[in-house]
DNA sequence: GTCTATACGATGATAGAC
DNA sequence: GTCTATCATCGTATAGAC
């Protein structure tokens, strides 16, 4: 193999840009209205595209969502990684929800896509968004975490719907509350 | 005004019947595939029915939901009502804790539904719905709530989503468990 | 390779017959 | 009070222009 790296024919550039048009529009949609009201047809009027232009970067309406959510289930993994590494539970914990509120205060609208998809409950949670929950349960409380433990887990992982009612708090504000209540939750002392 | 209520004939008895049936079927199917993917026709299907005919008792979709959610929307009025009658505000949450905890072991599919509806951000919630959450908002945390009360409280109401990875859980664990983690959300001390 | 034109079955919704 | 018929729009699919 002479080269493991093609250079990108201008057309290969062109694509994809509108395939990332297409993932920014559809990211805003979707967390203003929600997966199920958003329509190809709304992303594609707003780029100037066919629906059938839509169709040809995505094969499925899912996989725009799928595609979306890619960069903060990999964040989210890197965090994992870096929490693995520490010692001790507290410790942790602290790390997983500092990275994580920084996170949302970032990406305020990423959040809500995020948790309110009913992908969720449908095509079912991203495989990897799946694992990365269980590594994240057992990372805190261990194997066998107890009914209390679970839910409280459960409930951090719901806070991100909890932002829309907080849009008029700023950055630093947002932030601190975000930390604050996670340690609670997940009762760790400060 | 001889009479204020009308004696019912025959077919408005069915027709109840037939309303309600809808509301039982329809709230099933919400809670277990969500509200978007649930369609009319899914709902005539299971009664019998022509999606004309469910049209006929609820105008829109939208209505189907609206009802459903009532009981749930009256019980916890009820319950800020109570709370509102006592003083203090430990004992105010912790009755209000108590009995939405109670609520939801023994609707725990109503409570899916509830809290998944995407309704909450198009049709917007209902009226009474919000004012109740102001309610309690208030009556738990006064008038000038910080970020971070504001995100506890949001918090809890979007705890029933949590639900479905609990079903494993006894009706008194699940009990036990909603009871701890919303007084150690809202910071009420054991 | 990237897009438009067109069409399919199913959806939420409406109008009118019985 | 329940039906049939019809509508625009939805996600999906294919054919073919460039």
């Amino acid at each position: 193999m002479a080269m493991a790296v093609k250079r990108k024919s201008t057309r290969a550039i062109q694509a994809d840009h509108t395939r990332q048009q297409i993932l920014d529009t559809a990211q805003r949609l979707f967390a203003e209205l929600g997966y199920d009201a958003t329509s190809l047809q709304m992303i594609a009027d707003e780029l100037g595209l066919t629906k059938a232009a839509v169709y040809y970067h995505f094969p499925a309406k899912s996989d725009i969502l799928h595609a979306a959510l890619q960069p903060g289930i990999q964040r989210i993994g890197r965090l994992l990684d870096e929490a693995a590494a520490l010692r001790g539970r507290r410790a942790r914990i602290k790390h997983v929800i500092n990275g994580l509120a920084e996170f949302l205060v970032e990406n305020r609208h990423y959040a809500v896509m995020a948790s309110t998809d009913p992908a969720a409950k449908r095509h079912r949670l991203d495989d990897e968004a799946i694992a990365a929950r269980d590594r994240a349960l057992t990372l805190f409380f261990g194997d066998n975490p107890t009914g209390a433990e679970r839910l409280a887990f459960n409930t951090v992982l719901w806070l991100p719907e909890s932002l829309p009612d907080l849009v008029d708090l700023t950055d630093d504000e947002l932030r601190q509350a975000l930390n604050t209540t996670m340690l609670r939750i997940l009762r760790v002392p400060t």
